[in-house]
RNA sequence: GCCUCAAUAGCUCAGUUGGUUAGAGCACUUGACUGUUAAUCAAGGGGUCCUAGGUUCAAGUCCUAGUUGAGGCG
């Protein structure tokens, strides 16, 4: 069967809700973030510990597993699932990110028809479209596919969204015809920039192919500012159907992931926690916290006392800092599983405030803290 | 004892036929990162160019002596 997404509750004051994805993996409460995982892996961390950090949904990418290893070979192995040995729910995204980002010359390359490109490995050319973004997901067999679609920053000219979102429509539309895997989800993006017509549009005529669920994409996006991302999502959400899912496309940090929930917003994805984590940095309460400063070389205390992750219940931020100083593989890795964790821990909160209906108290209680630093 | 070579940033080293304010990598001190081409990228601080003389308009660079080190010959 495919995901279903059931709505418990709405908070009172926001458009946060409180929700439930049902998939053949089990069940998800949400709000949720959701770790990535591009290369089947989420980088540094076995799935015991990704667990550990209670990950409900976890990432993948179509246009990093089509090159390596291949489709194919994972279809195999008897799917992605069993390849990576997760036994839980996968998202893949649909490589349109990648591909819009390898595209030299984006007029040009990007076409009607797909979008050409050469591999960031071999250089050999390449071209990928939505039929067979779709086809390959379907072969991976995670639980939700992702539509093809053009991934322009919210800095792209009017004249360029526009063109970009009626395509993107088209694309969606062909991959759902190719769709054809029962136990997968596909979802929709919406896409627009920071435009309110644009965004109306794209969502509306994107509801009406009726997918799965619909995800808002294109934000976070080539330094875009934070009222461009919170417009775009407040653009879009209204449009978009109350029993679906909703996704908000890489955010993020966590000041956004809590302007998302009360925006309405269901899932999160972000490379940032395990990214900063390998580059030395850490989320906390008081705000990100770099453990390549000088200042942590005698600091015996975890990263944050009250935190229940793996790495805050065993280890000092002297060690931390002194793993990350050494460059030694460890230290990424103990950061991620606390700034995974970190996010993980926030959406639980965050559902918390939705059944007490105190999510902006939660918010700004949570903004205090953060921005003290 | 003699000969050769070397000595430049904390470390390892570039530095042209003498010619602006002596550079790099690493280390150190910081910063950035939002559907991962990223254990990455960027910035900053840091110099008695072994010492003392000399030549020259001008010396890290040439000359002399010394100091220290490496090697060679006795």
């Amino acid at each position: 069967m495919k995901i279903t997404y059931k709505l418990i509750k709405e908070e009172k004051e926001t458009k946060a809700r409180l929700g439930q994805i049902e998939t053949n993996y089990g069940t998800v409460e949400t709000p949720m973030f959701m770790p990535v995982g591009t290369r089947a892996t989420v980088k540094s961390l076995t799935l015991e510990q990704v667990k550990e950090c209670k990950a409900g949904i976890i990432l993948s990418n179509t246009y990093h597993l089509w090159l390596r290893p291949g489709e194919d070979i994972i279809k195999k192995a008897g799917g992605l699932h069993k390849f990576m040995n997760w036994n839980g729910p996968i998202l893949t995204d649909s490589g349109g990110f990648q591909v819009f980002s390898l595209a030299k010359n984006k007029e040009k390359d990007i076409c009607e028809e797909g979008v050409h490109f050469k591999s960031h490995i071999d250089g050999k050319d390449l071209f990928l479209t939505p039929e067979k973004s779709i086809e390959i997901q379907n072969k991976l067999d995670s639980d939700i596919a992702m539509s093809f679609d053009e991934c322009p920053p919210a800095s792209a000219s009017y004249e360029y969204l526009k063109k970009s979102i009626e395509r993107t429509l088209r694309w969606a539309e062909r991959g759902k015809k190719v769709h054809n895997n029962v136990n997968q989800a596909l979802f929709g993006i919406v896409q627009g920039g920071a435009h309110e017509d644009l965004r109306k549009y794209s969502a509306l005529n994107t509801v009406k192919l009726n997918f799965d669920g619909y995800s808002i994409g294109g934000v976070a996006n080539d330094g875009e500012s934070k009222e461009d991302m919170y417009k775009a999502i407040d653009y879009s959400i209204p449009y978009l159907p109350k029993d679906k899912v909703r996704y908000l496309m890489g955010v993020g940090e966590p000041l956004d992931i809590i302007e998302g929930v009360i925006r309405g917003v269901d899932i999160f994805d972000c490379v940032l926690p395990t990214r900063i984590a390998r580059h030395g940095q850490a989320f906390t309460r008081n705000g990100k916290i770099n453990f390549h400063n000088a200042k942590y070389k005698e600091d015996f205390s975890p990263i944050e006392e009250n935190c229940d992750c793996y790495t805050c219940k065993n280890y000092t931020k002297s060690y931390i800092r002194h793993l990350i100083n050494t460059d030694e593989m460890l230290g990424g890795s103990l950061l991620s599983i606390h700034n995974i964790r970190f996010l993980i821990k926030l959406t639980e909160e965050l559902r918390e405030a939705i059944k007490n209906d105190n999510i902006l108290e939660y918010k700004n209680n949570f903004i205090d803290k953060y921005n003290k630093n």
